[in-house]
DNA sequence: ATAAACCTGTGTGTTAGACACAGGTCAAGG
DNA sequence: CCTTGACCTGTGTCTAACACACAGGTTTAT
């Protein structure tokens, strides 16, 4: 099976598959006659499980690290469940930074609502960007706090 | 002033200070004795918006755009409104793929725990990653959806 | 045979800096 | 004057996960 095949199968692009290959997670066979890469079976499981862990949020780093084990054959399931938690660790904290962005974004929109345009001066480029300050006020930050949402049920 | 100096009064690094001098958003002069980079009061203040339009999410290419007004008198105002207007809606975006992942993620650790670990076989690397779907159910994106916090008071 | 259509591998671009590094500069000491 | 060491500078390279461009090979139809 050639890369366009495979990648058809999957639902991705061919240069998908090619990245994967590139980066050695992907070995096909090289064919004797053309030159092109043969991919099997177990290569399209391999591609499949790279786009299942890819979309738990696990990096190209971590899969490899996976393989590692698991082309041995050995289980990688503690591994993983170690590395899943660590992730959704992270997970919380982007979650959080999202979150005050989100309201940095919209409490400035409200202040600029209530400011004119500015042409901008030789210490000044644009006043409404300028004026807009990085830290949002713990009050804020606790009232962001009681409305995240948690996991528990 | 040199560029260690303007990185030390805003408190980033060198580095950083040169990355922007880089791509051309600073331009100090050249000290003719030893050709170290000579940056201006103007410059500081340059790269303090920079700062500022960058924790506002804004990208560099967007900043670029910015002063390629300003850098000719003319006022900005009504350009940033309208990227700040489009820039929220692409935070409320990631902000829902957040919700998501991370739903996704306490899922699949909840699912895991009734799950034993396996060795690997031909067609299967990790039973816990290859068993977790992707899509998460209407119901469950329902309930994310009442859970999210509003921008609203 | 030939032309069009399709396919392949590889090189490069993308973000916003971080890091490495060879070499320049400067004050203190001999 | 010279040297040692500390500090500083500009530039090249690296990062994640592909997407895109492109020259050239292959296949199919005529
Ligand atoms: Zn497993
Ligand atoms: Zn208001
Ligand atoms: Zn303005
Ligand atoms: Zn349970």
């Amino acid at each position: 099976m050639r890369v366009n095949q495979l990648a058809k199968n999957l639902n991705i692009t061919g240069d998908t598959v090619r990245f994967y290959t590139r980066i050695g997670l992907l070995s096909p066979a090289k064919s004797s006659v053309n030159g092109y890469k043969d991919y099997s079976d177990k290569d399209q499981s391999r591609m499949q499980f790279i786009l299942s862990a890819r979309n738990l949020g696990f990096s190209v780093d971590e899969i490899k690290v996976i393989f590692s084990r698991t082309d041995q054959g050995e289980s990688a399931c503690g591994l993983v469940r170690q590395m899943i938690q660590q992730k959704l660790e992270e997970t919380e904290k982007q979650f959080e930074e999202m979150v005050k962005l989100r309201r940095k974004l919209s409490n400035a929109v409200e202040d600029w609502s209530h400011k004119p345009d500015k042409a901008p001066t030789g210490n000044m480029i644009c006043h409404l960007i300028e004026g807009t300050y990085a830290e949002s006020s713990q009050l804020e930050a606790n009232r962001e706090a009681s409305m995240t949402p948690s996991l528990e049920d």
